[in-house]
Order: C-alpha cells, then sequence, then structure tokens
DNA sequence: GAAACTCTTTATTCATGCATATTTCATCCA
DNA sequence: TGGATGAAATATGCATGAATAAAGAGTTTC
C-alpha cells in the first residue's frame, strides 16, 4: 500500500528541464511567444524562477521538436512557419496517417474499436461547445486511438510532433463552425471503413480528412 | 579575399556539443558503444577532455534522435534495437521513402537526374571495392539525391534519421556480395522510372528496395 | 552626411561546484 | 545462508562563474 503511494507520488516527478519544456511549448503553441521572437536564457530563467541550465536544455529539446530555430553563438528564436514549411509538413503528415490508418485497420483489436466509437462520440458532444480548445483535444483523442492502435511507438511520436507543428493554426481552422459537420461525417466514416477492415476505403477518407486541413490552414496563414 | 578566408573559417566553427555529438554517434553506429552499455557524463569528459556540459547536451541530442535512452535520475545508455523496434522504424521508412520517390518524380530537375546518374555509376565502381563502408557511403549518397530532390526540407532530415537508425546493422547486409548486383539493378530501375515519370513503377521498385533490406536486417539481429 | 572603427554591453558557451537521488557493498539479524 | 538495513560512493540535476563572440552605441574621419 505505502509502496504504492510511493510509486505515485515518484511517477508525478519530472524533471525541472521538462517542466520548462512545456511551459515554453505550450506558450509558443499558444501564440503567447510569437514567430520570430527571440528566447533569451536569462530572461526566461528569471521569470520562470529556475537557473539557465534547465532553460538552456528545453530549448535544445524545442529545437530539435521544430518548434525553434537555434542560431550557433547567437541564441534561438521561435521559428516561423511560411505556407512552404507547413507544405512540407503536410506532406509528411499526409504519408504518415495514410500509413497509420493502414496499420490501424490490420491491428485494431475490438477493446481499440470500441475506445474509437467512445471518442467519435464524445467529439460529437463537444461540438456543441463554444470551447475550441475542447473540440480541438477531442479531435486529438479521437486520432491518438487510432494512432495507439497501430502498435507502432516510432510512428506514433512522429505523428504527434507533426501534429504540434500546426497546433497555432489548427484552433483557427478550427473555429470555422462550419467545417464542424464535415469532420464529425468524416470520423463516422472512418470508424466504419476501419471496422469494416476496407483498408482503401480508410485511406481515402483519412486523406481527404488532411487535404480539408491543408486548404483551410493554409487560408489562415496567408491572412497573416 | 580576406572576407572569403574570414567567411571560410567561420564556417569550420562547430559548438562544442555538436562535435561530442558527433563523436558519440559515430561511436554507436560504429559499434564502439554497444547497446546496453552505460554514457556516464564524468567518464566521457575526462575521455574526450572537455567538461560535463557539452556531453551533457550531446547526450540529450542523443536521445531525441533515438540512439540513447534516457532515465531520469539514472543516466543514459545506448539503445537495444530489438526486432519490434526495427520493424518499427522500418514501417516508417517505408512510407517516408515512398512519398520521397513520388515527390522526386514529380520535382526532379534535369541537373538533379544528372546528378543521380553520376551517383549510380559512381555507386557502381566503388561496388568492385573490398571497402565496405565507401559501398554504404555511395550508396547513401545516391538516396541522397533523390531526397535532395523531394524540396522537403522536413522529410529529408527525417530520412536521414531513420537511415541512422540501421546504420549499424545495414554495414552487415552489404558484406553479402551476392545482393551487390541487385542492389545495383534496383538503382538503375528506379532511374529508369524517374526519368520517364512512371511514378507507380518508381514506388513499387523503391518498396521492393526496402523490403529486400528489411528481410536482410531482421536476419542479422536475430543471429546476435 | 555617411561610412568605418572602437568601446561597451549583452548573451551564449563551456567549466565547475553543490545538493540530492540512486546504487552498491558491507554488516547485521532471522 | 538469505534477506534486510544502513552507510559510503557515485552520478545526475541544477546553479553559477568565467571567457568569448556578437550586437549596438557613440565617436571619428573622409
Amino acid at each position: 500500500m505505502t509502496d504504492l503511494k510511493f510509486e505515485a507520488s515518484m511517477s508525478e516527478y519530472l524533471p525541472l528541464r521538462d517542466v520548462v519544456f512545456n511551459t515554453l511549448r505550450q506558450a509558443i503553441l499558444r501564440g503567447d511567444l510569437k514567430p520570430g521572437e527571440r528566447l533569451m536564457e536569462i530572461s526566461l530563467a528569471n521569470k520562470l524562477g529556475v537557473s539557465r541550465t534547465p532553460v538552456r536544455e528545453a530549448i535544445h529539446k524545442l529545437e530539435q521538436e521544430g518548434l525553434v530555430l537555434m542560431i550557433p553563438r547567437r541564441g534561438a528564436e521561435v521559428a516561423q512557419i511560411t505556407e512552404k514549411s507547413l507544405r512540407d509538413v503536410l506532406e509528411v503528415r499526409g504519408a504518415l496517417e495514410e500509413l497509420a490508418v493502414r496499420l490501424a485497420c490490420e491491428r485494431m483489436t475490438e477493446r481499440a474499436l470500441g475506445e474509437l466509437n467512445q471518442a467519435a462520440e464524445a467529439f460529437e458532444k463537444i461540438l456543441g461547445d463554444s470551447d475550441i480548445t475542447a473540440v480541438a483535444e477531442a479531435d486529438v483523442a479521437f486520432h491518438d486511438v487510432i494512432y495507439m492502435a497501430t502498435d507502432n511507438q516510432r510512428l506514433i511520436a512522429l505523428l504527434n510532433n507533426l501534429r504540434e507543428q500546426m497546433y497555432r493554426y489548427r484552433v483557427e481552422y478550427l473555429k470555422r463552425r462550419e467545417c464542424h459537420a464535415q469532420l464529425l461525417s468524416e470520423h463516422q466514416e472512418i470508424i466504419a471503413a476501419i471496422t469494416n477492415k476496407e483498408v482503401e476505403r480508410a485511406v481515402e477518407v483519412t486523406c481527404r480528412h488532411i487535404d480539408n486541413q491543408v486548404e483551410a490552414v493554409s487560408d489562415t496563414i496567408r491572412q497573416l
């Protein structure tokens, strides 16, 4: 009993560098730190009440994630997202989403299929809400079930990362309520295809699902 | 004149953390550091004649690349490559190679096509050599031309990373001389397909090209 | 008035110190 | 003898100091 409690309290531990990493990541994705803005170790360390070391390590991690750009001996800044860089991300993401849904068709368990239906229902419920962030999270949860079903850790990690790259603009996309019905019907179509193991149909819907976002997010970027 | 020289000497500059990173990466890929072996900051720092800081930063970078596994408050060790983790990498790599060759068909310039032919010729010349490392590098160079033609930086970075994951076992594969002729003919078939913009044929050959490696590398791993 | 040069300021890079968590090994008890 | 307990050793995590390179301001010169 005490052991379990101990285990639990241990699992709560996060290195300070990861706390800082999450904080900065959120700040970038929420737009509090804008593209081009410089990330200075000392100033951030003071703001966050830690030393320069964990800030430094967090910035390096953000660089590898593609959220910040580092120039040696000059420092780091929040990465600009150009239409080109977004196209690059989405091309890769499209290919990997296709792979994911193929593998999901092949490997999805009954249990996971249940979760997928639940996630779709939860998404439908939340669509009515005014809170866009909640909608985005429900959508993420839905796709996470598919990702998990692939049973491919490397693929899951990459997809999570690529999804993150567009998060800033995705919220803008979801603000257009007229897309919501389409999103929902695509989700249901994906479920149907996976349930019946209709691989090609699942792939086709998924690609359409992604392409819609490409259009919308590209529009959003042009408006900046 | 002095300006040019100055520029040149500047471009030679590499942060110490990157030097250490490259050193450790090479050591892992060459097998000097074996899977499971612990990477200790102090001992590595002493061996390399630097302080713990750049070693620490290099290890973090290696973790993000997937070459080492870190456990908080315990340290880092060289990542084990299991058959499962290799399958994961190769599934992703297959999808991305397919994307790459599709994009290459679409976007390859005349100039790049010339380079591709050159690379294939260079590969053929080197096949005769006894130096396996040279063969591997020529093969890398060939595929790099295709990668570059995609004009997608994100894709290029990912493919380079995935290729690296298998480098240790790839060398074993190339030691089997009976595969060499097949490799060469596949290269030529890929060139022909890209030249004639026969996308589906190019994809088919590329997938076969990858699958052959899956087989061979899996065999190699089982023998460990 | 503009360009160039220098001096100052600022931030990164790398080194090192200190505290703490983990591991190991020896000792003790059942 | 086997397992548990505890103390010493060791390594990581975080903080901070010292050195260097880059950016900026102000002055000088053409």
